[in-house]
DNA sequence: CAACGATGCCAAGTTCTGCTTATGACCTGT
DNA sequence: ACAGGTCATAAGCAGAACTTGGCATCGTTG
């Protein structure tokens, strides 16, 4: 770090371009002797006379010129970083990154960002689709600002520690039968009723959550096809492949009408939220996609929690 | 003047370069609490979160990436100023806008630019042949940073003031006679001799010393010809035109054979010296060119008046 | 799993920077 | 000669800023 003060730097850039030391001072709101201080205490930092005094005035030495030209490019840097950070904190510029997990980036994401375009239209939104795990290492190492991720209550909390979580909305678990299950419409239907059957089960995290929720009814599913596509799960089981748990957004998302799709109960939810380091929030940017987001969540569901 | 300290934005920039707010404060020389103090302080002048902390130390968010970019911009600027400067003090460079009278031009400034070559070749030296009066004004004005200007003791002590008077050296006045002249050998000849004679004169501020130096010899001397060129006056001189007092200097700078010239008693000497604005002998650049005139000047006479 | 080491923040105390007021010197112009 | 401009210096005081000490959190390690 050079051993020059920067502020007298630019004290010294203002009073060259005032002409006299008075002058300069009256236009930073000081006394002459402050000003005259500082001066002093410069021109010993460099160990050179930067200014001539006068009884009209002063005017700067030859390295005096050379130091008011560099003081005046640094002004003007730290001009540019004041605008450019008054933009960035109103929203006229800013970048976020967001991973969303595949079937959110379907449902949720293309409303949250046409609201986007409308409340804050110069912020840049990269979007990846990516799966929690993986989002929480990106988030980790910071190639990731908001992810938009799901969680079972059977997962353990995660590693979260610097990472910070805000619920959004509950996705309901849903039985897919086939058309032609005897029971796909037995209201008293449980899921100890289907212990006996083959099943499709989801992605890994999805696969947890089946086996867990078919612990509590008494039974260890037999699984026999595994895939984490909604449309491939339900073509399967509509084909007699089995029967499936899928979660309600992506029913949603890519509904297949020759299935039948039951709410039972002791089916557990799965949360949908964000995911964000410690603190991010505070980020205009971050903020406002996250406000986005809440207001598509809102009203998807009666219990959505707001942050 | 923007309202971002920027002794803060350098410190933020040594935090984020080292990674973890303790890191950079070793780096400073400082305890960590007063590097977290500063960087409060800063995100809170800038009104924006500019690190996201964590217990492995902390990542500059957009704004605050885009800060430090512009916090290096302005650490180089400095970096750049402090070489320039030192460059300036050390001789490395600068330049010194220096004025003459013409005959020390002739004679003063050649040995004196070769000297400067070799003690610092990488001085720029811009030279001007200028009449003292001229010289004082544009001293003022700042366009002269170092004026060669000779002085009668007749002549008011100019409007010193604001300037700084050096003396180098006495130019004795000389008599200038025609080889012919009744009295041209005459050891006991004085300047009351010369008082029935015509007179060349020279320039406007020579002339009134002559009359100076008439009046105290108890006469009044009859100017026929006035010229401020020295050849001119000597060969005026040479073919009848009468007799001239010259200084020194003007006559070893262009000596004319067919003259005789002779020291008389009771004549003065012009005393040849540097002229400065106050305080421009810190100049490095300034000083050296003084140095060098002085060095040369020393040799030439006995009663040289060091500095 | 507990302890350690790293990170950070906060509160309080003390040092010292830095601003103000007051004064004096100097040059300029009336 | 004096009034009005310039700047420097000295003394005093307030607030900034650095230090010390204590604590919380997280990741790693034995």
């Amino acid at each position: 770090m050079p051993g020059m003060d920067p502020r007298r730097l630019l004290i010294f850039r203002t009073v060259v371009r005032n002409g006299s030391i008075g002058a300069g001072a009256r236009e930073l709101g000081w006394t002459q002797p402050a000003v005259s201080q500082h001066l002093a205490a410069l021109e010993k930092e460099v160990g050179t006379t930067l200014l001539l005094r006068s009884s009209a005035g002063v005017t700067p030495t030859e390295a005096g010129s050379r130091l008011a030209q560099h003081a005046e490019a640094i002004a003007a840097q730290l001009e540019a970083a004041t605008e450019e950070l008054a933009d960035l904190t109103a929203l006229r510029r800013g970048t976020v990154r967001f991973g969303t997990f595949p079937s959110a980036a379907a449902v949720l994401l293309p409303p949250v960002l046409s609201r986007l375009r409308e409340t804050a239209p110069d912020l840049d939104v990269t979007f990846e689709e990516i799966e929690p795990p993986d989002a929480i290492a990106k988030l980790r190492e910071g190639e990731l600002d908001l992810a938009l991720v799901f969680r079972y209550p059977c997962s353990d909390v995660d590693a979260e520690g610097t990472l910070e979580w805000s619920p959004l909305l509950e996705d309901r678990v849903m039985a897919v039968l086939p058309q032609d299950h005897p029971r796909a419409e037995d209201p008293d239907l449980t899921l100890a009723d289907l212990a006996e059957e083959t099943w499709v089960a989801g992605c890994e995290r999805c696969r947890a959550n089946l086996i867990s929720s078919a612990r509590t009814a008494g039974f260890t599913p037999t699984v026999r096809h595994s895939t984490d596509d909604g449309v491939v799960a339900q073509r399967l089981v509509q084909h007699g492949g089995g029967v499936a748990l899928l979660p309600e957004t992506v029913l949603e998302a890519t509904p297949v009408e020759e299935v039948v799709v039951r709410s039972l109960p002791g089916l557990d939810s799965r949360m949908i939220g964000l995911l964000n380091r410690r603190g991010a929030q505070a980020i205009p940017a971050v903020a406002a996609v996250r406000d986005a987001l809440v207001a598509e969540a809102a009203p998807r569901t009666s219990s959505a929690v707001m942050i």
